[in-house]
DNA sequence: CGGCTAGATGGGAATGATTGTCAATCTCAG
DNA sequence: CTGAGATTGACAATCATTCCCATCTAGCCG
């Protein structure tokens, strides 16, 4: 198919960089605030090379993307491998992973009885968390 | 709180030109294309034009707004007045708009046993249509 | 039918995220 | 240790969208 290549991904001292942050961060965040913290850190890395990196783990599968209202990219590293959707926090960002399988399934059957194929879906919902209420 | 104040929406040439294009529009298109469009009619209006006209109405409910994966806006107009979703075609675009009463309910529980509030949700599907495949 | 005024227009500059370029550098399999 | 090929980074280039602001005009009143 898609070649699905791995694609000999090698470890740099930016690369692991990168991974440090995304693996403290609890909330989405994007490419750019990402970027400024590495480098807050110490780690002089280059902005190309942290949108390189992104992408390459999204590939990869290692991070999960969200595109906000204004459609910028949201980055986070999330403990499920598996497909699974988020309840955001508009405010905070905090993020809960939440799964729907009843959604799934409602999705591809009515793709699949309008006679569409190759069927994807995008599903987020967002709120404000109890924390960030007054 | 955003005032919804109706702000006298005033009927131009150039607003009308656009509110053409769209009723003749079955997918959702970008506003540089309807743009090109318009102006392709010999209709003179400037891009900015469409943009501001475009963000009245989505901010009126008269055209609903979807992001395509790269982050660009996506405009139609629909016929179901009340809130539903989309089945979209990535290759042309045709869309069908789809109601998932389940999904709603089960969107605003979910966020509610989470502690969430003033919930929302974005859900679109997509898929290549029967026409599109070869 | 004019006049008036706040809303509307245009088009070119400004913004800002993301991508492209390409020579220099670094990783790691052999 | 070495060489091939992946990776990097500084900066230019894209490109959708927003700003700016002088100028225009729809809609209302007399
Ligand atoms: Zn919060
Ligand atoms: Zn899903
Ligand atoms: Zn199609
Ligand atoms: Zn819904």
């Amino acid at each position: 198919m898609t070649g699905a290549r791995p694609a000999a991904r090698r470890t740099t001292r930016q690369r692991t960089a990168v991974l440090a942050v995304l693996d403290e961060l609890v909330q989405f965040r994007s490419a750019q605030e990402i970027h400024a913290e590495v480098v807050r850190r110490g780690d002089p890395v280059g902005l190309s090379t942290v949108y390189r990196s992104l992408a390459a783990m999204a590939a990869d599968g290692d991070v999960d993307t969200l595109l906000r209202d204004d459609g910028e990219s949201l980055y986070r590293r999330c403990s499920g491998a598996t497909h699974h959707h988020h309840l955001v926090c508009r405010s905070c960002g905090a993020t809960v992973e939440v799964d729907g399988p009843a959604v799934e399934s409602w999705a591809d059957r009515l793709a699949t009885q309008h006679g569409y194929d190759e069927v994807s879906h995008t599903l987020e919902i967002f709120g404000r968390c109890a924390a960030c209420r007054g």
